[in-house]
DNA sequence: TTGTAGGCGTTATCAA
DNA sequence: TTGATAACGCCTACAA
């Protein structure tokens, strides 16, 4: 078994020729239009590539095609399972399209963000998809200004310069508050934060406005800010929760994500307060670990894989088809409802 | 502002040169040795690249340099949290080595594994990073016969034709067996399946390993099987468990993975069953979710990110150093006690 | 059915 | 300091 050594240079189409004792565009022709070439020595020029262990340069081949075959998607965050789900809808529709998808994971950083940008244009992919640390950021509209499709995933912009898909998190937070009112809750909290993530405002605003809509009054909707949407800050929270005298403490909390919830969850679970029966409990996303946690999470659910589905959808538009316009794409939540809330 | 039309040649080098009124070679000098331009030019030169948004053609500078920046990491599952922290150390390692890392999912399918591999090699990336559906599957022999350097994740194969970075499965499940022993347990269960992975055998065999030495009768370490190492698996054990008279039931539990633990964990809770109590539990993986159970829980960590790290080392060394050899690295576990088995 | 030639965009070498 | 040129590997006309 014969090993390339580091650096050493592979056979190409010059060298298979050499071998199979043809030329070039007969390689050629038997690697893109194998029908052109005769039996005979189609099976000698296949030989002659196992034996030299031919493996077909794609910067050259992509470079005279002037197109790629692969969709990237830069993804906020790998470990957040709710990401890793869109990206299953994107691979979906990218292998439907034959096309091939690449992962980049920005890790919440905007210069890993940018420098994974810069390297996929160079690379002439045929279009990126972004769930981006800042929507807002100008970075994203001079790679789209340069022609490279984007579309931004479960984010929106202020102005409407890209395609985009998302979930309307305003109804969201109505479907999550009309449920726990529904349920005959009147003291209810909303937990998360930071406030200026446009998902953790949006869902306050839904909340507030299906609370204000039942005639509660106003302030009897208490909102509690975290500085992370994550497990540790809903522990946090729910110590903070447990410190109000019970004749004042919330029955219900709506948190702006299922890892608030499930910490929050936990905190309850461990100092031996009742869910739901003391306090139900709502979050937001339905990951998996939702419906697996200790009690069953109620929970808003996203349509996770249609998101990305429809994402890599529009980007393959935008790069194929001259008329393309931009659509902000906003899809609807969902409440699932189980023991957190239900008793 | 203008953007491309799908499909329109975007800026070269020499569309740069023109606007610029300057040679092409002084172009490539501006974009690889800034220093030998003159101040003047050099700014003019860019002025022209921005202007005409010019991107440099990755296909192009890799055709003639021969090389690419970027590894790769074919995951097996994008989403068990496991595996993007193993990518989070390679992507540590890779950055340090100013290479981009770019993930792929093979979603435990072998033909997607394969067309990942494929258009990787084709794409000449300096190194392949992979855990395998089928570590023993003659389709890595040959990526790495053919000069791409292969190193297998967190498996290990029969023969040693690779490098690989594991960690001891027969140790975490000595180390998972002997706290539940000095824990008093003389009633244990091994949950996991289905047998034929290497780790659910190798974790079994350490188990079984420390449950011989401790003196006991062999058939007291009973074994479940299950069908994946899936949250529904375990909540399935948990039901059986559950249906073994009480007087011979199992005191403890020694989970496969985290995600059977914590389906078991949610059976019990679920059924009135106190935890650790009634039944302690051990998981494998340490995953974040094990400590923010709804009873944090016991569980055999594995070094993920070093485990990247390492991985991402070896390829690395393989692609640029000629005297390398391959070596199987293998970490060592370690046992994190929480409240599923300390009362 | 097979062979030949030109060019994709970049970089490095060499000459001016 | 700047400019011209060849080469990387592949693909597609076109010619034989």
């Amino acid at each position: 078994m014969s090993v390339r050594e580091p650096g050493a240079r592979s056979a190409s189409v010059k060298d298979v020729a050499a071998a199979a004792g043809v030329s070039l565009g007969t390689v050629s022709n038997v690697l893109n239009r194998p029908d052109r070439v005769s039996p005979g020595t189609r099976e000698r020029v296949l030989k002659a590539m196992t034996d030299l262990g031919f493996v077909r340069n794609e910067s050259a081949r992509q470079l005279r095609a002037g197109t790629s075959r692969t969709l990237a998607y830069v993804m906020l965050d790998a470990s957040n399972p709710f990401f890793t789900d869109v990206a299953d809808g994107i691979d979906a529709a990218a292998e439907a399209a034959d096309l091939s998808l690449v992962l980049c994971n920005s890790r919440d950083s905007a210069s890993r963000e940018q420098s994974h940008l810069a390297l996929l244009e160079q690379q002439r992919v045929q279009g990126i998809l972004v769930t981006p640390v800042d929507p807002d950021s100008p970075s994203l509209d001079e790679v789209a200004r340069r022609g490279t499709p984007v579309v931004v995933v479960d984010r929106t912009r202020a102005d409407q310069s890209f395609c985009s898909v998302a979930v309307d998190d305003v109804l969201g937070g109505r479907l999550a508050v009309e449920h726990l009112l529904d349920r005959g809750h009147t003291r209810v909290a909303y937990v998360g934060g930071p406030a200026h993530l446009g998902q953790v405002h949006d869902r306050l605003e839904g909340a507030r406005s299906a609370w204000a809509a039942a005639g509660h009054p106003e302030d009897a909707l208490a909102v509690i800010e975290t500085s992370a949407l994550t497990v540790a800050e809903g522990r946090e929270a729910g110590a903070r929760l447990a410190g109000i005298p019970t004749r004042r403490r919330p029955t219900a909390v709506f948190c702006a994500n299922d890892l608030v919830a499930l910490g929050l969850l936990q905190h309850a679970i461990s100092s031996g307060v009742r869910v739901p029966d003391e306090i139900a409990i709502v979050g937001y996303d339905d990951i998996e670990f939702a419906a697996a946690a200790a009690v069953p999470l109620t929970s808003v659910r996203q349509p996770r894989q249609l998101l990305g589905r429809t994402a890599a959808e529009l980007v393959l538009d935008e790069a194929t088809n001259v008329g393309h316009t931009h659509r902000q794409v906003l899809f609807t939540p969902e409440l699932v409802a189980r023991s957190s809330t239900l008793g």
